[in-house]
RNA sequence: GCCGGAGUGGCGGAACUGGCAGACGCGACGGACUCAAAAUCCGUUGUCCGAAAGGGCUUGUGGGUUCGAUUCCCUCCUCCGGCACCA
């Protein structure tokens, strides 16, 4: 900047350089070097980023910053995931159209991560709700349509009554009301869209090896929820019906001890198979189901409850009947939708046991041939050796699945089969912010794809719909919408009026930044085999299942089209931890805003309205608590290179961060002593020749050079190997502390080619991290070009050398003293020096010592008694 | 309930592969500068005993493995994320 001021102004600075970069398209792909794309979970543009964005795209950004400094040709676009239930939720409130809130809501978070210096390259910026991303939605779900990975189905949703329509889980309220004070939600069946993705389990989940560089708790968490497990499926015959019941085990050892069987209560052979005298019992408790929504129905830590449908099932195995039962824990789109009950080798099976007074037969003991209690306290569940199982008596376990499931074969009642916990991707909604589903109704030819020509199916605009919440599909009450002809046979039709998940948007947009402009296919191949895999991708560990899953499943898709060569989407995988902060809640008041209670001393911290005293906890950053911290606030008063470290500082990026603004301070006072020592050497170091080694340095030049590369040697690795930026952070906190020792900010005696060597390299080791800042020393320091475009230096080895070594010396494990000794000491050398300390001589007087150990440069321990 | 994760000073955190626990920062306390305050600069700061040298204790709980455990194993407790229509 023209007209240096020794104080720092961090706004004006920050604006400064973001104009130099923005005129320079300084973050645009260059086109030379190896590819490197690094990509950020897009957000959904409400209009103003919250702490949680900034954390998510400053480790982005330190990343993609870091990696064009290592010559890398980075790619770090970003975009928006505008579709969905919050936009949709605004407009009814606000009766503001969404195609009017979400541009100027993108507009403002668009400044606002400007202001935070991402290096984004806008030109690739996209947007979900245009149609010129949703039209290859429907183009992929035609594709999809065509390899048979869609199809239609039946499925439970939330529904409520006083609505007429369809919830979200996040609009069913605990107490069973819905988000607008509806009571009697209730769960109802309706057909829907869904993508196969079970085609792609085997593959999703043997690929899971190819996730090296994933964190290994999302590798296992997408495991778990893949969730493949052998067992068998077997047939239990119904006297007096055709069909039997098919259940699914992964215990069939546990067989001969099964004393009934359980259907999902919406089962379809519930109603048929019970008895009249039980019928009202079991329409009453199916109704009952009905209205605990899904989440708390499988969330059974609750009850477990079940009635008898007075019919009997015939154990194949045994011959026995064994009795019909229905109950809320069995999901009826679950496995088979129903299960046999072995009490005494399931833990929940023999609780439902007792509960309902059902028999419990051990079939299984310990393999050691030891007893078990007699009557059972606890289901055993480990794997023993069969007793009581007729030919099978004897058997190990898992000898007996093998030959069990055989024998089933055989006689034709079963088999051994796979089970998977992964169901298919229902992706219809019944809502208007959302992709249209491209099809059509024809009364002959029934669903009839909309041709790919015709394409975008344009969601119409708002002013012609009533968005009011109620009454099921927006869309449905819009003729001018569906009403259309059929592509077959020109017939009156009817389109469909539901519109897709959003996670369809999200699956692929990450293959969209490559070729936004592009209207003849949803992105171009050759662009995909120069960027793709993603070599980064950063986000929030709220995603590890789901959004992940469909991304993975989606460009296996996308490969099989022939549209890309990549089995996986992310090379690499970063989770940030979230941010959370201080809420207040009033016992009669619900939650209070955080901010004026926190400027309040505790004691004085009251309900506004009924001046009862606040419960306080740390809890996610959210609206509906009240204790978001707008972190625009925090830039407007420190500037976003402070705002950016300090994120940064407080915790590693996996870590969850407790949000406390005190912390700030000390990250302030950093960047303003960094700026304060380069405004106070520019003049006399600017043209000063840099040294080229160590050769002719000695006293303070030698050591502060050698503090300057080890400090440079730490960063690298921290940032480039470990992604410890705090570490980093605090490594450079550590060198401005030894440039405050050899009075750097003042006038100081150090040779000024080492002091500008010093300042250019804090500069390039800045430049991700507080990029504004690093750029003005860069420029103070006489650095060329912009220190943004600058190679990430290497340390000079010459400097990185040392002669001795501190040991910590420990007698039985514990520090007893301290010793030097040279680089290259033997263990005796180290022994005799470790010896002869003073205080370690005290403890080993008069012991024996038994061991020694060295630790080359850590430490010696001697292991004495007596 | 099931799946995944976390727990270290007054606070945020550090300790990389089993090797000197508490780096760096906040806060607090003391001092310098100032008429004064802010800012800045210097110092002290896990805890207990001790004048000091030094010693005891200490990484959610209880146990185990090891010369040595924040790190590995088992038990329990607490908190957080996900659970398929929030994204």
């Amino acid at each position: 900047m023209a007209e240096k001021n020794k104080t720092y102004l961090p706004q004006a600075l920050e604006e400064h350089w973001q104009a130099v970069w923005r005129e320079r398209r300084a973050f645009a792909t260059r086109g030379e070097g190896e590819p490197f794309y690094v990509l950020e979970m897009f957000p959904y543009p409400s209009g103003d980023l919250h702490m949680g964005h900034v954390r998510n795209y400053t480790i982005g950004d330190v990343f993609a910053r870091f990696q064009r400094m290592r010559g890398h040709d980075v790619l770090h676009p970003m975009g928006w995931d505008a579709l969905g239930l919050p936009a949709e939720n605004q407009a009814i409130r606000e009766k503001i159209a969404p195609q009017i809130r979400t541009p100027k809501n993108i507009a403002q978070m668009k400044a606002q991560m400007e202001k935070l210096g991402l290096a984004y390259d806008w030109a690739r910026e996209i947007a979900t709700y245009q149609p010129e991303y949703y039209r290859w939605n429907q183009w992929f779900f035609l594709k999809m349509l065509e390899r048979n990975l869609v199809y239609r189905r039946e499925t439970t949703v939330n529904w409520c009554p006083g609505c007429n329509t369809v919830l979200a889980n996040e609009q069913v309220r605990d107490d069973g009301t819905c988000w607008r004070g509806h009571a009697g939600v209730t769960t109802r069946a309706i057909p829907e869209w869904a993508f196969r993705i079970t085609a792609y389990a085997e593959e999703l989940l043997a690929d899971l090896d190819q996730l090296a560089a994933w964190p290994e708790r999302i590798v296992s968490q997408q495991r778990n929820w893949i969730g493949k497990s052998g067992g068998a499926r077997v047939r239990f015959p119904v006297a007096g019906r055709p069909e039997p019941i098919e259940v699914f085990t992964t215990r069939l050892d546990t067989i001969f001890g099964c004393t009934y069987v359980v259907l999902a209560p919406e089962h379809p052979l519930t109603a048929t198979l019970t008895s009249a005298a039980q019928r009202a019992e079991v329409e009453a408790f199916a109704e009952r189901t009905r209205k605990t929504d899904k989440i708390e129905r499988t969330a059974e830590g609750a009850v477990k409850e079940g009635v008898f449908t007075g019919a009997m099932a015939v154990n194949p195995f045994t011959r026995e009947p064994v009795p019909i039962w229905i109950a809320n824990f069995v999901l009826a789109d679950y496995g088979t939708g129903a299960v046999m009950s072995v009490p005494a080798h399931d833990q929940r099976d023999f609780e439902f046991a007792l509960k309902y007074r059902l028999p419990i037969k051990p079939v299984i003991f310990p393999a050691d041939g030891g007893p078990l209690p007699s009557p059972l306290t606890e289901a055993f569940t480990a794997d023993g050796v069969l007793r009581n199982s007729a030919a099978f008596d004897g058997l190990t376990s898992a000898a007996a699945r093998e030959q069990m499931a055989a024998h089933a074969e055989r006689e034709r009642f079963g088999q051994s089969a796979i089970s998977w916990h992964l169901r298919d991707w229902g992706f219809s909604r019944q809502r208007y912010w959302g992709t249209p589903i491209p099809i059509i109704y024809c009364p002959e030819h029934g669903p009839v794809p909309v041709p790919e020509g015709d394409l975008p199916v344009v969601l119409p605009d708002y002013a012609d719909v009533q968005l009011t919440g109620e009454g099921g599909a927006p869309l449905a009450k819009l003729p001018a919408f569906y009403a259309t002809s059929c592509p077959i046979c020109g017939k009156a039709a009817r389109r469909e009026t539901e519109t897709m998940d959003t996670f369809v948007d999200s699956a692929w947009y990450f293959a969209r930044y490559l070729s936004p402009e592009l209207t003849t296919a949803p992105f171009d191949r050759d662009a995909a085999r120069t960027w793709l895999p993603v070599d980064i991708y950063v986000g929030g560990p709220e995603h590890a299942v789901m959004h992940l899953l469909y991304f993975r499943f989606w460009t296996k898709v996308m490969r099989d089209l022939g549209l890309v060569e990549i089995d996986e989407p992310v090379v690499r995988l970063i989770t940030q931890g979230m941010v959370n902060a201080p809420a207040f809640r009033c016992p009669s008041h619900g939650y209070q805003p955080a901010a004026p209670l926190l400027a309040q001393p505790e004691s004085e911290r009251r309900c506004p309205t009924c001046q009862q005293p606040l419960q306080m906890a740390v809890e996610k950053m959210s609206k509906s608590k009240y204790n978001g911290l707008d972190p625009m606030a925090l830039i407007n008063r420190y500037g976003a290179d402070t705002a950016r470290l300090y994120t940064l500082f407080a915790a590693p990026p996996e870590k969850d961060l407790e949000w406390s603004p005190e912390g700030v301070d000390g990250v302030a006072r950093f960047t303003a002593r960094l700026f304060r020592v380069a405004a106070a050497q520019a003049e006399t170091v600017r043209q000063a020749p840099l040294p080229t080694g160590m050769q002719g340095l000695a006293g303070a030049d030698a050591e502060l050079r050698r503090a300057v590369h080890r400090t440079l040697a730490k960063v690298s690795d921290e940032i480039g190997t470990r992604n410890h930026f705090n570490t980093a952070i605090a490594a450079m906190m550590e060198l401005c502390n030894t440039l405050h020792e050899h009075k750097l900010h003042e006038t100081t005696t150090v040779a000024p080619g080492v002091v500008r060597e010093a300042l250019l390299l804090v500069a390039q080791m800045l430049a991700p991290l507080a990029p504004h800042l690093a750029e003005e020393i860069w420029e103070q320091a006489g650095g060329e070009g912009l220190v943004a475009h600058a190679r990430w230096p290497t340390p000079d080895p010459e400097a990185l050398t040392i002669a001795t070594l501190s040991l910590g010396v420990q007698v039985n494990g514990k520090l007893r003293g301290q010793i030097e000794v040279p680089i290259d000491a033997s263990d005796e050398l180290i022994a005799a020096r470790a010896q002869a300390d003073e205080n370690v001589a005290r403890f080993l007087a008069g012991k024996t010592i038994r061991k020694r150990v060295v630790v080359p440069g850590r430490l010696v321990n001697f292991v004495v008694s007596g």
